[in-house]
DNA sequence: CTGAATTTTCAGTAATTTCTGAAATAGACG
DNA sequence: CGTCTATTTCAGAAATTACTGAAAATTCAG
């Protein structure tokens, strides 16, 4: 391996969490040389750098295609394919949110919905199946949400995350404010859209 | 494996699931079948029931342990042990999220913020710090979130959820009476807390 | 077209991870 | 203490996954 120490710490250390996920070493190491490089790389600048074949670059390089956390970039005069990451971190990771949500979230509640159309033969399958209705309810709220808060723009998310929890007083003071607005429609039953 | 149709099409998902992050086929298998079991099972039933050797059942076991999610539960004149999952999904959840973030989150940070403290040597490791401290500084700013959020009780969270992407619409509303009330102090420059 | 440069594919090998069976350990109970 | 039951450990086998080198395919300038 090629590269610097502070660079190669870094590397090194996607390469661990890469293999703690679904994606192998060398893909996570691929990752981390073109997330914190200056300039474009091409494929034989990462062979150079990381010390693996070429053939493993080229694999490496499709998967995190596949997963949309790279850009194909195309030099004046140069018939090589050369690759960056996007600049803005919060796009990262809205990519990264939107591809674990397809193929880890979607599949799931898909096989749980399938499961839970079945009739249960016995108790133990009636109560199984309630146990995965539970899950599946859960995720859906989760799922709503993400899909919800993902058109927001980056800055709101932004101030929406810097407020947290605080989120709740505020809501406590449009209750009161809600509540002042039932006062006159008290026979109003539904909320608010 | 010895499971009815609908018990089994669930636990092999999760075991396919678990390969797709950290932990391994049995591993995922065994939670599912925890999870769905309507009563505390002891080891011997999930040899019987996945068909996998006592040995490696005792090390998933293990394993779900010591990510807190399962529980283990006694039962009187058996000195068998039973285990369990919580019944709640949302306690679930909490404990997924908090061993994660123990797991993947953290150690990176830590990767982070040791690496930012050495002095660049040349401009590519200025550009490399750069970009590490934005990565940085997202993942703070995404943690400080979470350790707010997950003190709410979960009616708040799940209201908050619900919620989505609208709370922006009552921050709308808040900074409405916020304005308002500068009117009456126009040279505060700070915002409440 | 030709051919040089570049990228991809893939069969085989290497490395890693998972799983097993046998043996060791732990602890309850007489 | 010895025995019986339950659990853990661990060395090696089995399975899976990652990686390589060689060959094939693609691309594009001339």
């Amino acid at each position: 391996m090629n590269l610097s120490p502070l660079t190669q710490a870094f590397v090194l250390h996607f390469g661990e969490m890469g293999s703690r996920w679904g994606i192998n070493r060398t893909v996570g190491q691929i990752y981390a040389l073109l997330y914190i490089a200056a300039e474009p790389l091409c494929a034989d600048d990462i062979v150079e750098k990381l010390g693996v074949s070429r053939s493993n670059v080229s694999m490496g390089l499709r998967e995190l295609q596949a997963w949309n956390l790279v850009l194909l970039k195309h030099l004046p005069s140069d018939r090589r394919d050369f690759f960056t990451t996007p600049d803005d971190v919060w796009q990262i990771l809205r990519t990264l949110a939107e591809e674990r949500k397809k193929r880890e979230v979607d599949p799931t509640l898909s096989v749980l919905r399938e499961i839970l159309m079945q009739k249960p033969a016995d108790e133990g399958e009636r109560h199984a199946q309630a146990r995965m209705a539970e899950m599946h309810g859960l995720i859906e709220q989760l799922t709503t949400w993400y899909d919800d808060v993902k058109k927001l723009e980056t800055d709101r998310l932004a101030m929406l995350l810097g407020l947290g929890a605080r989120v709740t007083k505020i809501l406590e003071v449009k209750d009161r404010i809600v509540s002042i607005g039932r006062q006159r429609a008290p026979t109003e039953k539904g909320r608010a859209p």
